[in-house]
DNA sequence: CTATTAATTCGATAATTGACGAAATATAGG
DNA sequence: CCTATATTTCGTCAATTATCGAATTAATAG
């Protein structure tokens, strides 16, 4: 039952349910998801935190940047069902199809330039 | 989203999923909840609240007493998809073995007689 | 109508939660 | 080592939540 519960929990947030539903399409960093949601980078990282620690979410650390992506096929069945169930319920809905777009948008900007070295790049480029 | 975080934030909370898995054996009233849980009477009516806001259980009044039931095939898709995630995840669970014990030993006593009139017979036989 | 009892609503309280910014930590590059 | 940047941790604050008991409402029985 505490596990369960450390899931449903995790899964009672908005902004944590928008996260788990565009992770969908693939695995994102950090400061991705906090140009996607637009919360502080401390907010998102305690809810990627609390993600995590439900088994919602796998994590790589790769440099300075950290990755996030849905457990898939490793995760225990019932974390499994569950995203499988969020996924039927949300799939029409707008702040998911809102979220969708911006991560395409974002997408086009690759990785490396969009947050690291390349920022700095813009930024010097810009002033 | 707001429908589907209704739902996410009723399952949130420990004593409500146990309603949840104890009232598939059948529906029960609020009294008997009430015992199972061991809760105060005003705490578990707000836990039936948030349940049935969230579209979890359906209700009926007789008489004095409410009887509380889950919703089976006329809820909506994702309601019905949400309740089979829960059992297959909590089949195991020593709280729920625990409660449907409990509700066994409760369900011995019939319903007229575990809360109403023969509360009181039963008061004034035993004083 | 009155008394009794089931259930809900109300008001208070302690605990939890989501948010932020500041400070600390970790990593890469010079 | 020093700087820059990505992330996490910490402290704080406001909002929400789980709980209780008291008061209220609803319904039956006498």
């Amino acid at each position: 039952m505490r596990d369960f519960v450390k899931v449903t929990k995790a899964l009672s947030d908005g902004n944590r349910v928008r996260i788990l539903m565009f992770l969908r399409d693939g695995e994102l960093c950090l400061c991705q998801i906090i140009e996607i949601l637009g919360l502080s980078s401390s907010t998102v990282s305690k809810h990627m935190s609390i993600l995590f620690q439900a088994g919602l979410v796998r994590a790589r650390k790769q440099g300075r940047w950290r990755y996030f992506r849905l457990p898939g096929k490793n995760a225990s069945r019932y974390i499994r069902k569950c995203i499988e169930w969020i996924e039927e319920s949300l799939t029409k809905d707008r702040a998911v199809a809102r979220d969708a777009k911006k991560r395409t948008k974002i997408s086009m900007i690759a990785v490396e330039e969009f947050c690291g070295t390349c920022r700095t790049f813009r930024s010097r480029k810009g002033s």
